[in-house]
Parts: structure tokens; C-alpha cells; sequence
DNA sequence: TGGGAATGCGCAATCGTTTGCCTATTTTTT
DNA sequence: AAAAAATAGGCAAACGATTGCGCATTCCCA
């Protein structure tokens, strides 16, 4: 069992040829004969011969291997981008190295230090709650190694990316609230260096706007998605002499966490107060008090979508600099339950 | 920017030296006089040296690379073993490759491929549904690439797993339903292929015959995860004279949706049937019908104790061969909702 | 039949690092 | 003061594959 792998080298013995031919022959250059190229193939067949990748690694520059770099592994939203991602990187025989931030940028840091020693060809990333800077994304360039991020996205403009639009969808959303009847909609938004360009809130406000509903700042509260913020947020809109009779939610986890809170109040869900949310999560299939409508943001075609830009740029030979960044944009859509 | 990276070349070119002095001096080498040492760390960091990981890989045979191969990333199970795993993982400087065979053996066989050309150190595996042999782990041997498995072992001696006991917290399950005056009892069962050594079914046998309850086979269906085919188990039981009034179901995703479509059926949660699993997943905190109870599996101890298990591997300087295999088996809990 | 294309293949450098072995200088020992 | 030993560092091979260049044959056509 201990034996030693068969190299190009080993062929080139047996047969009595030079590496040369035989490296030549595998690859059909066709400076090589039919005849000894038949010879090499079959001996590299008999040897059962596999090409050693890590000294094609070293040699070619690449190791067609990306880094994903993404906050959680427990979030289907992120879990379900990772297939979308596995699926483009195989069609182009890559390979995917995984590493979760748990939203702390100093592992985001360590993370996409392993991965630039490991000599990825190039990243994917969905940045940490707490990543307020990209010092460390912006170091890549000078390695050349490209970026593309997906959902989470900084808001700085040199950067390629992937996201959804979810200005229009938060506007449906309110809406959708409004034309049920509800005039006191509360938002209860996340981390606020998840949203420098808040889309979610500019739609709540446009949607407010555009139904002369004035807007009550009071009725917007933070959480920084733990079980216990969300629930102080909560806490405060009820607190409220006017009561919010619905909300509009970060997403679907902390809506959860609210509406298991808000029946604990003795609440009644979608009688007294209703939630609206993002992220459409499969297991609010399951629930009997689900919030009524979500915005699915179509995690597999992000990461798809991402997958393919970031492919796009490993395959330009000019100057990586030189291309222009690219954002793309996705659609999402308000799903009612 | 289109720099090249310095290399311990550049380095020795620089100081006028040799680059193995360079190479030792960096690694602290006794050979090396203090001077110099301190003029070659001194120059490296003015270059901002990186050694050149592909090559060391390759000179060293290494890649500190460790391969996952598992079903399904979406599945709260296998993200949290993933957790254990890098865990574990960074605390010996490696790095996780992950694949999902979304349960086909042809894609469990593929990522092996994939990872075995790029020479990861090894590989920790929980095998799809539908695998029944496994000639391809098996070929790893030859490759010297240790592998060890987790939660879904396969039934055979000679490898390396780390698993939950589900003999005991299954006897422990079915008692707890007969403590609570269940009298008729079903199982629903998994594919058939991920349990030969069908620790649920042992147990759920052994409950019964302490309390001299006969078993009923008609009282044991089987299910392959999909909703549809848990739909069709549940109304063969529901559709027996002497119906169950308790069901122990393979694991809560399948529990959910039997659930769910009892409900549809209009039966009474805990009333006229209740439902004990296996997984325990954390949504079920949000359910007004969860399973009455969930033997928790500790994933993230499993995927920890599997990826020390695999370092130990990995540090054996032996003959790996003559590692006498390690079959180590948790305690699983039953939690009661 | 002689000269210029093809054709077929080998030499050797290269990628960046590590490491066994050897040499030269300095220090210690007797 | 000469021999032995320790210290400091260099040479070159090796890891396995790719590739530019050059050197033989063989072939073709005049």
C-alpha cells in the first residue's frame, strides 16, 4: 500500500522516452506521433497514473480552489447559496474552501488570511455584521486576487458584487400592510452596518410616503438580531401609546423570535398585530403563526450570480485592474404565506 | 499592483547570501548565526515575504487541507458538525474543503475524486442515503489519505467513525411514551441503507420487550425523508383498526412534516398522536406542535471528536495502516419539549 | 539527389522551498 | 601551538510537471 504514486517521470522510464514527450503526449500536443502517444497512454493507464495537482498547482499559478466567506452555515439563506455557488464552481472544476465568520470580523480577517496563504484563485464573501471597513478585502487586489460579494455587500463603490434589490420589494411589503388596512406599521431593522444604504428602510419610508402616512421615527427600532434585542426592540413598539399593528421585520429569524415573544404577550398574531419580513425561510411552512408575508431573496441564484461574475474575472487575461466593477442586482419578491 | 511576490530568492539576492540560509534562517534554523537571522527576518518583513504555500505543499506532500463530504448543508445536523470540524480544524492550522453529495452516491463519489486530486490530508464523511458500498473511501487507503466518518457511518469494521448512540436514548424514547400510558406505538424509519446496524429500530424492539409489549411489524413503516413518501407512512398507520397513539419518527424533519400532515388530518397533537424524534433542531423552540420529545445528537461533538480523531491520523509518523481502527461512540439525550 | 519543410522528440530551465552534505572559519581543548 | 570540535553558511538535488528552443530524421519536390 505504501507505494509511491507513479509520476510522469516513471512513465518516461518505462517507456524510455523523455518527460518531455511524455507530459507532451498526455496533454495530445500534436508535436508528439500516434504511435508513442498511444505507448504513453496506455503505460500512464496501466500505472494508473493521476497527475500530481499540487506540482501543477505551483506551476501554473493556481490552485482552482475559491474561498466563501460567509457569516453562518446555520442560516438556510447562506447554506442555500453555497449550493448555488457548488454548482457553478463545478461546472468549471473548481473547488470550494469554506470559512464562517460567526459575523466577527477579526475571523473574517484570519479567514481570508488562510485562504490568500492557501492561494485561492478567488473569493466570495458575504461581509460580518460587524465589518465596517474592508482594509482586509482591499488587500486582496494587490495579490490579485478578485472579490465578488454577495447579499451582504459593503457600500463602497470598487468592489464587484451581487445582491438583491430590496427597495422595491420593503415598498410591496408596506404596502401590501397598507392595503390590508394597517396604519401603524412598525420597522424593526438589523445591525445598522448591514444597511448603510438601508433599501429596506428607504422603502418603508417611500411606501409611508406614498400613502400619506406621516412618518413616526419612534415606530422604527433596532435589534442586533439576538433573541433578547429583538425582543427589547419589540418591547418598545408596544410600549408605544399608539401600538404598531404590524411590522415590518429584518428577516425571517428575528421575525420569529418576535412573534414567539409577541404570543407570549397574550398577543394574537394577525389580529392584533402582524409581521412581514425577509429571507422566506422553508420552515415557516411549519408554523402555525408564521409572519404573513416574506421577501425572498433567492440566496442560490445569488450565490450563482456571484459564482459566475467571480468565474467571469478569473478568466479575463488582461489586467484584472482594468475590468470595470460590476454590481449586479437581483429582484426580489414579496412571497405571501 | 502586478508585482510579483517576493520570494526567499529575492531575499537572499538582496542580503548577499545564500537562499538556504535564508530558508533556515527564517525558520530558525540553530545553524544560523544571530546576525544574519536577524538581517533575513529583518529583510523579509521590509519585502513583506509570504512563503509561497503551493510549493511548500508540494515539496512537503501536504496541503493542511482537510476534505468534508456530507449530505446536505442545510440541514441544521451537518452545519453544526461543521462547526465542531473547523473548530478543530483551526486550532492545527488546517483548512475544510466541503462538498454535499445531497445524498447520491454518484456525487459522494465525484467530490472524493475531486479531492483526492487536490491532495487533501483527509477526509471526514457522512455518507449519502443511498450509499451501500464503499469501494470508493475504501480506494483512499491506497492514496494514504485517512478517512474517518461521522453520524452516518457505514456498517462495515474496518474504518474510522465517530457516531451517537441511538440504542439507548431509543429505548429511553419509547419508555418515555410508555410512561406517558402509550400502549400502541409505531416507528417510522429512514432508507433502509442508513441503518443495517438499526440502532433506532434495536431500541425501539428492546423498549417494548421490557414492557412486555408485543410488537406490532405493521407498526413500523419506513420513510425516504421525502414529505410525500412520510405522508404516505403516517396514513398507513393511521389507516390500521388499532391506530397509534404514539410514533417514534426518524429525525424532526421528518417529524415536522408528519406533523404537519396530521394536522392537516385533523388529529390532535398529543392528543390522539404524538410524535418523538431524533435531531432535536433548534426551530422546533418556535412550533406549537413539536415532537414531544428529540434525542439530541450532539453534532458539533461529533464533527469535533471526528476531526480529532482524523488529526491523530495525521499525526501518526507510522505506518498509517497499522492504526488499529477507532470506532468512537457518543452518548446521545433524550430532551423532552 | 540535394536542399528545405515537416515531423517527432529531447534538453534544460523553471516554479519556490527544503534539506543532506560539504566546506571554511572560528573557538576550544590539551 | 597543534589538533579537535563547534559554528556558520553554501551547493545542489529534489519535489512533479510544463514549455521554449533546438536537433535529428524523414519527406517532398524540383
Amino acid at each position: 500500500m505504501e507505494k509511491k504514486l507513479p509520476t510522469i517521470k516513471e512513465i518516461a522510464q518505462r517507456l524510455n522516452i523523455s518527460i518531455s514527450t511524455v507530459s507532451r503526449a498526455l496533454h495530445d500536443h500534436p508535436s508528439i506521433g500516434l504511435r508513442t502517444r498511444m505507448a504513453v497512454k496506455k503505460m500512464a493507464a496501466e500505472l494508473n497514473y493521476e497527475p500530481n495537482q499540487t506540482a501543477i498547482f505551483f506551476k501554473q499559478r493556481k490552485t482552482f480552489t475559491i474561498g466563501i466567506i460567509l457569516p453562518n452555515l446555520r442560516e438556510e439563506f447562506f447554506s442555500s447559496a453555497i449550493n448555488g455557488i457548488e454548482t457553478i464552481a463545478q461546472q468549471n472544476n473548481y473547488i470550494v474552501l469554506i470559512g464562517q465568520s460567526h459575523d466577527d470580523i477579526e475571523n473574517e480577517k484570519r479567514i481570508l488570511e488562510t485562504m490568500k496563504k492557501h492561494r485561492v484563485d478567488g473569493i466570495l464573501a458575504s461581509i460580518s455584521k460587524n465589518t465596517t471597513q474592508f482594509d482586509h478585502f482591499e488587500q486582496m487586489k494587490s495579490y490579485d486576487i478578485p472579490v465578488v460579494f454577495f447579499d451582504r455587500v459593503p457600500d463602497v463603490p470598487d468592489v464587484h458584487s451581487v445582491s438583491c434589490n430590496l427597495y422595491h420589494s420593503s415598498i410591496e411589503a408596506v404596502e401590501f400592510l397598507i392595503n390590508k388596512g394597517h396604519k401603524t406599521i412598525g420597522y424593526m431593522q438589523g445591525p445598522s452596518t448591514l444597511g448603510i444604504k438601508n433599501e429596506r428602510l428607504a422603502g418603508y419610508y417611500e411606501a409611508l410616503k406614498k400613502h400619506k402616512i406621516p412618518v413616526d421615527e419612534s415606530l422604527i427600532v433596532s435589534t442586533d438580531l439576538s433573541t433578547k434585542s429583538t425582543e427589547e426592540a419589540l418591547d418598545s413598539l408596544l410600549g408605544k401609546k399608539k401600538k404598531p399593528t404590524a411590522v415590518l421585520v429584518f428577516n425571517d429569524y428575528v421575525a420569529l423570535d418576535a412573534i414567539h415573544y409577541a404570543r407570549q404577550k397574550k398577543l394574537k398574531i394577525d389580529k392584533d398585530i402582524s409581521f412581514v419580513s425577509y429571507a422566506n425561510v422553508s420552515v415557516t411552512r411549519y408554523l402555525d403563526y408564521p409572519p404573513i408575508a416574506s421577501v425572498e431573496q433567492f440566496p442560490y441564484d445569488q450565490g450563482a450570480r456571484a459564482a459566475e461574475l467571480l468565474f467571469k474575472l478569473l478568466d479575463t487575461k488582461t489586467n484584472r485592474q482594468d475590468i470595470p466593477y460590476e454590481n449586479v442586482v437581483l429582484k426580489s419578491e414579496l412571497i405571501v404565506h
